[in-house]
DNA sequence: TGTTTTTTTTGATAAATATCAAAAAAGGTT
DNA sequence: AACCTTTTTTGATATTTATCAAAAAAAACA
């Protein structure tokens, strides 16, 4: 019985049977709908996830305001790895956006695998360096000025971003407000 | 023979005296002057460093003026990760900024001792960790508003830092001028 | 110690962007 | 289609911060 992540798995490293086998009753997998929480504030990252398809943000709040951090969509590993990692609570939220198909692995299953087949370290090693590059250059796109550039930056290097979120994310997540980001669309059609 | 390198990796994780053989062999250890880049722009970054005592920072131009994204100071893994993973040429520069000791290793030999001693992952895979929890909390402290939030912000987080950077170099990380930072400073004493 | 050079501070002004408020547009619902 | 709700746009103003210029302070050097 093979799952689509453990193919997934399996395309980024080999494990061998018995790994498998031990991996395909440890993860589940679940539809979650629009709205849901994966994480909230305060809480420690338990899981991280695999997102087959789907839509989620991490965000933190602002006023009433939701603030995007970071964006995750099909083949995505999304955790809030700082908190995974040092198994610390968090100050952020992850919120699916739209209705997803995820795959999750707990914290205490994943060091349990690393313990039982130190082969499965070459997966781990792979799959941190997914994740560092789908949430690489974002500390350099908040810095750039003034926000024009900011918004020519991102429709450059993730066009898909501005089909997915809303233009209120898309602010938030370029560090602008809703207003400036509208002014900015207008003026170059 | 035993270098700090070696035994830090060991304190990381166990590795076998086949591996620690070949590994002091590749690692070469230097001292580096103040001024001394270790990467330029448009160059793909070809080694990852760990640097026992100095202070260095990866910059960018604007206009002639060198903005900070990173600091990095002893016992930290030094390197332009995204350029190093994929093997593609980045946009920053790595300085060392004050006189420093490092240890280097290159992406081939990297790569041989991965193939060559599997167990090799696990070191790996928490040297990645390392650096993922070096560098993190970045995107979100240029996004904090205003900016004598963010220096406040960076007080408590990086206290260190105040010590090792100079004025400008902490503006320029802060994304604000220095001028302002001036200003802020001087009202709460 | 005095002199030069660099860095930091201070002041005045300009530019970018936020905020508030209202109008317009777009989407949903019956 | 008509109505309601939400989102987006537009306008006016206020605030933040950059920029430019000069003074003051600190550091480097003779």
């Amino acid at each position: 019985m093979s799952t689509v992540v453990i193919d997934i798995i399996k395309s980024i490293s080999n494990i061998s049977d018995a790994a498998e086998s031990e991996l395909t009753s440890m993860i589940g997998s679940k539809f979650v709908q629009r709205g849901t929480y994966l994480l909230k504030e305060g809480e420690t990252c338990s899981h991280i996830y695999f997102m087959q398809f789907g839509f989620a943000h991490q965000f933190k709040w602002k006023k009433d305001q939701k603030i995007s951090n970071f964006f995750w969509t099909n083949n995505d590993f999304v955790t809030h790895m700082i908190s995974f990692l040092t198994q610390t609570p968090c100050s952020e939220n992850i919120e699916v956006l739209k209705d997803s198909k995820i795959y999750a692995l707990s914290y205490a299953d994943l060091q349990y695998m690393y313990k039982t087949y130190p082969e499965f370290n070459h997966f781990g090693r792979l799959m941190l360096e997914k994740y560092f590059l789908e949430i690489a250059g974002l500390g350099e796109l908040s810095k750039i000025t003034p926000a024009q550039k900011r918004y020519e930056k991102l429709v450059e290097q993730r066009p898909n971003l501005l089909q997915l979120a809303t233009s209120g994310q898309i602010a938030s997540y370029l560090n602008m407000s809703q207003e400036t980001l509208s002014r900015i669309r207008a003026k170059r059609p």
